[in-house]
DNA sequence: CTTAACAAGTTCGAGACTCGAAGCAAGTTG
DNA sequence: CAACTTGCTTCGAGTCTCGAACTTGTTAAG
């Protein structure tokens, strides 16, 4: 076990994610945005198939009481709309507004820019990216439970 | 700019980042620990000078307000003491009792046992913390403002 | 078919977290 | 000394998260 090199790299995972989110918080409050709503606006690609609540209480690591919270605010924002499943009509998917397309793509470049990842240059990138895709699930894995 | 790999650095990032706290929320309130509360004391090096508790804030992202409540809650379960300053008696350090110290290191175990980042070969892991210390200023530079 | 068990979402209430504003005591400057 | 600044605390409000209970819809057993 290289628990040093673990604890270390725990500690610079952290550091790099609240840095992140430390610069991106101003920016985003600005648009409107909570970092809780920013963070679900994420979770929602615009090229896949309109993905549950389940599904995205399950890639935010969230409960379903949470990610109906986060969902109004969303929906009072205009940003997505919830539209039930035909073929399970408990269920509902989330997808993006017009708006709401505009406003993740606006979150997306204010993180970017807010990010001491993007001063890497291309090789470290990816470099990082092969490492971290190790670990880390797919998005695909994180679908429905 | 590399933006597409900016993005996808943010989200792995952030990913690594969730699974580790989700994973070690559970233990970590078994230890009577909120997220708060845990992440203070992984910014209180047992070796170092006893940092102030406006060092702490700033190595935590927050404000002084947000300090001094997470500081209460630790005060309040015996982990931490707050110490006058001899040479500023407006400043307070943060020292960590005997029983924080056991937590402390108890904390670091649970949350390096529940995090994908374990899973990373000594390779890897040594190249991720050679990336990550490019962007990621030091513990040092993190003093007082 | 009916009943029981289960699953997706929601609502509600409580606790945890964060921050701005205001205040206090101590240090600094002129 | 007076004015200003700084470290910290308190207070109040808003955000975030979750367990418990409920509604609606689906599935399984008999």
């Amino acid at each position: 076990m290289d628990e040093q090199g673990a604890v270390a790299a725990i500690r610079a995972i952290h550091e790099v994610f609240m840095l992140t989110e430390a610069g991106a918080t101003g920016p985003l409050a600005e648009l409107g945005l909570t970092p809780a709503t920013a963070q679900a606006l994420w979770a929602l690609e615009p090229d896949e198939e309109p993905p549950s609540m389940k599904t995205v209480a399950n890639r935010l690591h969230c409960n379903a009481p949470n990610l109906s919270f986060v969902a109004d605010q969303l929906a009072t924002r205009g940003l997505v709309q919830r539209v039930p499943d035909p073929r399970d009509r408990r269920s509902r998917a989330l997808i993006l507004t017009e708006k709401g397309l505009q406003v993740r793509a606006q979150v997306m470049r204010t993180t970017v820019e807010s990010s001491p990842l993007s001063a890497l240059d291309p090789d470290d990138m990816a470099t990082l990216l092969s490492i971290l895709d190790k670990i880390v699930p797919t998005l695909d894995r994180l679908r429905d439970s």
